[in-house]
DNA sequence: TGCAAACTACGACAATTGTCGTTGACATAT
DNA sequence: ATATGTCAACGACAATTGTCGTAGTTTGCA
């Protein structure tokens, strides 16, 4: 168990951890522009988020040059499944399924999507064990 | 439209609609003692909890008895569907393809489940628009 | 040299959330 | 009819979150 199951990201921290890991390591006044399409608020607001962040060890920071650089701690794919394990407890009562379907419901997938998942399922179905690193290759949709 | 889009429920509130859903009215006292499963706390805390869960309408509540009879005032459908939304939108760029692997290979779903998922994708497939009302049936997983 | 801009750090603040304790009303059994 | 127990209501409280403003420092340029 080598991921110790770091605080689970506010609100605020997730969309920042979305720029982060979209963007790679950058400076504050990049995170806060890139962010600020969404949402219109003060740069020091960004820029505290980020510090309490790295307290928590939601990103980790290099102080070297005079702009601090930081930098995701946590990788999208673990934290999507810590929320998505959440929701699945709080929500769906461990019913994997139910939450599927919902989410196929809320948002259609493309068909490129629905023919990924088949695949993934297909391979569930047959190898017992393998569910760790399917990925969607290709689509960034 | 005849959803207005009520207020997402908090972490304890949630908890309560989870035991509303399942026991339907219910007093605060029995509500309090079916959530107790889980957690350790103070009646009045969920008396406080269930007031502000009527004040914003997530439930609603009959007073006609000295002791109150509280009522989901939101089917757990659309709240889940509220909930996925949220996550999809927060967290996976939008990408329901990418939540609903992460769902998978967080809980392994039950081979009856994949078959149903399945059905579901061939429905989507097909139909173009005839997503509303898919309900995975008997499986309470 | 000195001024303006950019940056971090820090404290303040309101709002929200979850948590109790207390109070006063009501019911019930002794 | 009195004591015991149950209940709703209310206020208090600490913790968290998101939001700024300001202060102090460094950089770079006129």
């Amino acid at each position: 168990m080598s991921e110790k199951s770091l605080p689970k990201p506010t609100e605020a921290e997730l969309q920042l951890l979305r720029v982060l890991w979209a963007r790679g390591p950058s400076t504050v006044r990049d995170i806060h522009e890139d962010a600020g399409d969404e949402k219109d608020t003060g740069y020091t607001t960004t820029l505290k988020i980020l510090q309490k962040m790295a307290e928590k060890g939601l990103v980790c920071r290099d102080e070297s040059q005079r702009s601090h650089v930081y930098e995701a701690a946590v990788e999208a794919e673990q934290t999507q499944r810590q929320l998505v394990r959440d929701l699945l407890h709080r929500a769906f009562g461990g019913s994997s399924a139910h939450l599927v379907v919902q989410a196929l419901s809320e948002k259609r997938a493309s068909r490129e999507e629905l023919t990924e998942i088949r695949r993934i399922l297909d391979e569930m179905e047959k190898g017992a064990s393998t569910t760790k690193d399917q990925e969607i290759q290709g689509s960034r949709v």
